[in-house]
DNA sequence: TCCCGAACTTGCGTGCCACGCAATTTTTTG
DNA sequence: CAAAAAATTGCGTGGCACGCAAGTTCGGGA
């Protein structure tokens, strides 16, 4: 018979990876369905069955378990980027690649959306949260630098950084507006700043009109 | 005789912005000499002449008070952009108005940019220093909306977000780079963002060579 | 000018949390 | 199978955020 699945991992390996997604499982489900506050480590730590001085090995505060998953999400962008066929122009890629990764599972449904909207409401969170999004940032930046070359690497930082804003953007769309799909926003925000925004860059040929107020949202995320 | 200065402020309004500025400063202060580890709530309390309790009326995190400089630098972003001619062009005016705010002072020397550079190295401040981002990046994508009449609030997002990250990657730049100044870097990359980066958009000729696996230095932000 | 309500400060107490340290258990390796 | 390496755990400590209830300062109308 053939060898087990992936035995490459050692067996730590394994189970530190499996204790960490635990974790970060076990966080974010505790804290959607009580809210932030309402969750000490301890619970997360006993959910899981290990010591709550265990989390603290693996995160270093809740909110960080809690917004594992944006890191995990992004999991695959560095295989999906340089999977890409050597011709294809940049953006394109990178653009399939982004998208790549939040196609896999369906848009869910009302009340998971309103439960992450609460989520994000928690200010304790958006700093963990931007904080994950540097991370993969980071990554993102290393690959597009190795797919181009390795040159310049202000602008490959510039640009992995400018995609994570559109993702985080449209993400924001998502959760906030009522029923719109995250991923076509998403690939039209890609595309914007593919083009460098001109549908904006036009002057104010009709005037700021100071009525027109519109409010723009909360200051959310 | 006139007036005084600027009476409009209630005095109330004016200590309280004092007392922010002055705890925001010293916590700067102390986290420059001494490492944010070695700087307690109460040294910043104290320092001001306030009760460590009143600090918390102010921020709720010493991590906050450090990074409250981040917005105040910012602080006149709304006015120079709202105050560039009618007829401009929309990344003109940003551009112009960014720039602006880091006109202000010369480059500092080089031991100012070392202290900076360790400042930054802690992990604890760069959630902090991201949601300061955040929060500028909701004030400037509000004008921007004003600016252009309030439509398309998902774009106006969008380049706010995406200029925040210029920001911060010319920022990061500055102080990891021994010597290369932070106006030009911004500059260079705020034409980039509005070009949607067409320098980098090539298609790979020539291929991703494995060993120019230029590290792209660390993770820093 | 005086005075009352609103806003700000402060001390106290509470619950939670991050982390260093050292002992113990688990996994790897030769 | 034994010794080394790594992870888990309990314990203790220092620190922090914040609610609450005085006490204090400020603003504006009479």
């Amino acid at each position: 018979m053939p060898p087990e699945e992936l035995p490459k991992l050692t067996l730590r390996e394994r189970k530190k990876r499996e204790a960490r997604r635990a974790l970060a499982q076990a966080a974010l489900r505790l804290t959607l369905e009580r809210g932030l506050e309402n969750v000490r480590v301890e619970d997360i730590a006993t959910e899981v069955g290990v010591s709550p001085r265990t989390f603290n090995n693996y995160f270093s505060s809740k909110e960080q378990a809690v917004c594992a998953v944006v890191v995990d999400r992004h999991e695959g962008m560095r295989e999906a980027l340089l999977a890409r066929p050597a011709g294809e122009p940049l953006w394109d890629s990178v653009k399939h690649a982004v998208l790549e990764q939040y196609s896999r599972d369906g848009e869910p449904d009302r009340a998971y959306v309103a439960r992450i909207r609460e989520l994000m409401g928690q200010l304790a969170l958006r700093g963990e949260f931007l904080r994950a999004h540097a991370t993969v940032e980071q990554v993102l930046a290393e690959t597009i630098a190795k797919r181009v070359g390795g040159v310049d690497h202000l602008l490959c930082r510039l640009m992995a950084s400018s995609v994570e804003s559109a993702v985080r953007v449209a993400f924001v769309n998502w959760f906030t507006s009522e029923g719109e799909l995250l991923l076509p926003t998403l690939e039209r925000l890609l595309d914007e700043l593919a083009a460098g925004m001109p549908t904006l860059t036009g002057g104010t040929e009709g005037k700021p009109d100071p009525n027109t107020t519109t409010p723009l949202g909360e200051p959310l995320c």
